[in-house]
DNA sequence: AGCATTAATTATCTTTTGTTAATTTTTCGG
DNA sequence: CCGAAAAATTAACAAAAGATAATTAATGCT
C-alpha cells in the first residue's frame, strides 16, 4: 500500500508527525487523477472533500453570465484545494474548480478527517499550521490589493512565481490579479517599453 | 476574579469549551484598554500577543513615505487582533495598529496560548474554528477585489456592515476597499444621484 | 459656543482601466 | 506540418480612477 517513496513524501509534508499518524490519514486518503482541462469540483456540487495536490495545477472560477470567466484562484503542487463554499460556507460551490494540467491529488473526505484531526493533538497542530499558512497567503493577497497598483501587482507575481506564470495564461492571471486581459497586455507592453531605456 | 458576566461572556465566546478550558486561557490573560488614537502596535514591533476585542475598534495601516496611509484592516467587538507580521511571518511589524475608537482587549500571550491550544483537543478544536473563520474572512475580501468593482465593493460593505461604516471615516473605508477618500466620495455621489429617479 | 483641525466634497487635469472589435500570434490536435 | 481554435495584442473610444488643490462641511476641544 505504501512504499518507501511515498513514507518519505508524506513524512515531509506532515512535519512533526510520526508513522501512525500518517498511516491514519492515509487510508482513508485516496489517488485522484484530472487530465487537463476536466472539471474537478462543478458550480453547485457540496463536494466535501480535501485535496492535496501531488502534481498539477487547479484553477478556481466564477462565470458570469455572458460566458466570461473570473479567476479566483490557482493551486499547484504541494498546495491543498478544497471547495471553500462547501466546506467553510456550508453551501453549494459558486465556482467551478478545472484542473489546467494533468493533476493528481490525495483526496480524503473532510468529514471523516475532522475527526481525526480534532482528536489527536499533533494532527491539530499540523492542521492549525496549515490553517495559518493559508491565512497567510489569502491576507497577503488582501495587502497586495490595498498597498499595489494593478501593474505592482503583476511585477510581484511575475518576481515571486515566476513558474506559476510561465504555465497559466495570461487571462487567467488577468482576472486573478483583478483586471482584464486587454489591461494586463497594455501593462506588459509599458513593462517591456521601459525596460529597453 | 471571575464574575458571573465574565464566565458567561466567556462560556458564548468559547462555544463547546467547559469551564476548566476556559479558566487555563483566562488565568493567562489580561485586559488592556485603550483610548480612541492610541497605538496598539507600532511599526517595528515583534509584539507576540494575541488580543480578543470585547469592545473598541481597531485600525491597521501602512503609512508611506509621503505621510499617507493606507488601511489594511478593521477589527472590532468580537473580533481578534494580532500584528500577523510578528505571529504568521515572524517577522517585525510592517503595519501600524491604532484604536479609532476607546478600547478594551483581553490579550494574552502568543507563546503561552499556543502549548494550551495544541495540548487540549478542545482547545485545538476551537483554534481550528477560529482560524477558519479568518480565513474565510479573508477569502471574502480576495473574492471581492475578484469580482466587484470598487463602486460594487462599497455598496457591499455598506450593506453587510453599516454599523461600521458609520464608525469609520470615509477615508479609511476608500483604502480598505483599495481606492482613494476623493474616488470614495465619486461613488457615494453617483449613487445617490441615482437612487434619486 | 466658538474656533481650529480634520474630513469630505468638488474641480481640473492626467492616467489608467473597461469595453468592444479587429488583427496578429500562439497553441494544439489530427 | 498544417489549419482551426484559442490567446494575446492592438486600436478606438468611453468611463472610472489617481493626483493635486481649492472649497465646504463636520468634528472636536477648551
Amino acid at each position: 500500500m505504501l512504499d518507501a517513496e511515498e513514507i518519505s513524501f508524506y513524512l515531509s509534508v506532515f512535519k512533526g508527525l510520526d508513522l501512525k499518524d500518517i498511516y491514519d490519514i492515509v487510508k482513508i486518503a485516496h489517488v485522484k487523477k484530472l487530465a487537463a482541462g476536466d472539471v474537478y469540483i462543478e458550480q453547485g456540487a457540496t463536494h466535501q472533500k480535501l485535496g492535496y495536490i501531488r502534481k498539477g495545477l487547479i484553477r478556481a472560477y466564477h462565470l458570469k453570465e455572458n460566458g466570461d470567466d473570473l479567476t479566483l484562484l490557482l493551486q499547484w503542487e504541494g498546495k491543498f484545494i478544497a471547495s471553500h463554499d462547501a466546506i467553510i460556507h456550508l453551501r453549494p460551490s459558486r465556482f467551478i474548480y478545472q484542473a489546467l494540467e494533468d493533476t493528481v491529488l490525495m483526496e480524503v473526505d473532510y468529514g471523516k478527517v475532522e475527526p481525526l484531526l480534532n482528536n489527536n493533538p499533533r494532527l491539530s497542530s499540523t492542521q492549525a499550521t496549515f490553517l495559518r499558512s493559508m491565512l497567510a497567503e489569502s491576507m497577503d493577497r488582501v495587502e497586495a490589493f490595498v498597498l499595489l497598483s494593478p501593474e505592482e501587482r503583476y511585477l510581484q507575481l511575475v518576481s515571486e512565481k515566476p513558474n506559476i506564470v510561465n504555465r497559466v495564461p495570461d487571462k487567467y492571471l488577468a482576472t486573478l490579479l483583478g483586471i482584464t486581459p486587454v489591461s494586463l497586455s497594455r501593462i506588459r507592453k509599458r513593462i517591456s517599453s521601459q525596460g529597453k531605456h
